[in-house]
DNA sequence: CGAGAAGTACACTGATCGGTGAACCATGCC
DNA sequence: GGCATGGTTCACCGATCAGTGTACTTCTCG
């Protein structure tokens, strides 16, 4: 029942393009002509695709969320203990640093896209709650002390980590090590509840 | 010896719209034509004052750089004492985002300006990094132990909080509170250095 | 008086923007 | 055969983009 019909062959290209395009030099100065040069595919199939550019920037935004949330959930289920998994979206990140060198795109896209009606707001709040909630459940699942005050410091490391991802300092360290720590901290002194990393679906 | 002259009157009133037109709907998505209206300006006259839209870029960039840093300056020296001193940035941060609720400018313009030889890039990075050393100098004044890593860790936090101040997420409030809380932990292992906040001219 | 600086008015450039219309072609499925 | 689907080719649209040239005005200062 897994419904890959959605996107045709060329639609695919057409993503990988804008994904490098757009996330690389920002969506306002990329052209959708651009995209379909190097998509090598016609604008009349990319408008047949998409409708229009604001959509192919949501259908971007989702699709890189898909791919992130993909790589998190793999890293969380191979973590050793409940403990290592609160704080394996930070190894996450360590990894998607290698090739993503430019920020956080959903930051990125709320700069170029003040309009909170547009459909790719959605797409970022989304994910930056996904993130929250899963932030929450793990450190519950770990019995950590006062998880969603927890998962409040533990994001905002994480986006701070991500926010300087293009600045030449590295923060990335410091944050994962901070986030380990104040784990540790909040541990003991409670129950732990069920294994988060069983509820990661959808 | 104050140099007020570098920019006319016309000057200022170009600023204060791409300022705000800048920050408000992203920096592609604004034209030279709608500043200048806005700025009851000929573009000729923004043309002949800066030159080019990205030295206009530019001096946005450094002109909300000054007006951030007179602001933290403000609030580090009316702390009660070296220790609060530390945190004094993220009480600036709060004053600053009454009106600044789209994010840090600095980084929104990383998003849309990937190339490093843009004479905005500097802007950026100087500004972060003259926050680091801030934060480096108030730690050690305050007798911090390991300043250096502390000073890094409440940059994260500080961006961490400016990055999600678009979301519908309240990380402001954390992100102040656990930074209290590291200064608090570092303090009493070292001697206290000379008073860091004599140290803020420039 | 005269010079220079700041600003206005306005026309104009070539390029690029997002998006459309219409005709045509290939594949595969009923 | 028939017909829908996915794709191509190509010309075209009005709007906007950053940036320039030229001539005129207005003010200040020496």
């Amino acid at each position: 029942m897994h419904e890959t019909r959605t996107v045709t062959p060329a639609g695919r290209r057409i993503l990988e393009a804008a994904e490098e395009l757009f996330y690389g030099r920002g969506i306002a100065a990329v052209g959708v002509d651009l995209i379909a040069e190097r998509s090598g595919v016609t604008k009349r199939t990319l408008y047949n695709q998409f409708g229009s550019k604001d959509a192919l920037v949501a259908s971007y935004l989702a699709e890189r969320d898909r791919r992130w949330r993909s790589l998190v959930r793999q890293e969380v289920e191979s973590s050793p203990d409940p403990v290592e998994a609160v704080t394996a979206p930070f190894g996450a990140l360590r990894t998607w640093s290698r090739t993503s060198t430019r920020g956080c795109a959903f930051i990125n896209a709320l700069a170029e896209l003040p309009d909170p009606s547009l459909p790719a707001y959605r797409v970022v709040t989304e994910q930056k709650r996904w993130l929250l909630e899963l932030f929450t459940d793990l450190a519950t699942a770990a019995g950590c002390a006062g998880p969603d005050t927890l998962a409040v410091r533990l994001l905002v490391l994480h986006e701070g980590a991500l926010a300087m991802q293009p600045l030449p300092f590295d923060a990335l360290t410091q944050s994962t090590e901070l986030a380990r720590e104040l784990v540790r901290a909040g541990l003991g002194t409670r129950e732990p509840g069920p294994d988060a990393r069983r509820r990661l679906a959808r």
